[in-house]
DNA sequence: AATATGCTAACTATAGTATGTAGAATCAAA
DNA sequence: TTTGATTCTACATACTATAGTTAGCATATT
């Protein structure tokens, strides 16, 4: 992936917290945002470049907007 | 594309509102954005699910934040 | 033992790139 | 005003790169 990675790391690091503050593994997060559980670590790890229909997703299984994943 | 397309639909209107604010074409802002033309056309027309990083690269090329364009 | 995460590897779906055509809008000159 | 040139955008492909899905195994922690 030649990108600059910087936004991906931050929002991946974002999710981790909130899924983190909400007591919930990445199976049950993927369970809830109806992706695979290894794609949430994916995310986490900043190692896939997410699209904005999964931002959504993943906002809406942790109880957020996608603007509170992204307040950078 | 089987997606929920409300929120690529927002991100479009939201583009294209700020690019005519700033008096340009969707050709200037692909260049300021290093994408095609036809790309700047096909997010204002939500035809593609854009991904984060194409996302900071429209928003930088609009003088903007992610969160700018996302405000919903 | 059971649960959680990292990581690899392969695959399928689709994002992103690019070319070409057509039509609408704007403008200038006659 | 209409003619013609220019600019801008929509849209239709088609191609290449990569996002997204999944299975499997390793490691760690409880």
């Amino acid at each position: 992936m030649a990108m600059n990675k910087t936004i991906l790391t931050q929002f991946g690091k974002k999710v981790r917290e909130e899924r983190m503050r909400k007591g919930i593994s990445q199976e049950r997060l993927g369970e809830l945002a109806k992706v695979h559980r290894t794609y949430i670590g994916m995310i986490e790890r900043a190692e896939k470049n997410i699209t904005l229909t999964n931002m959504e997703k993943i906002a809406r299984a942790l109880g957020k907007k996608v603007n509170d994943l992204i307040n950078f």
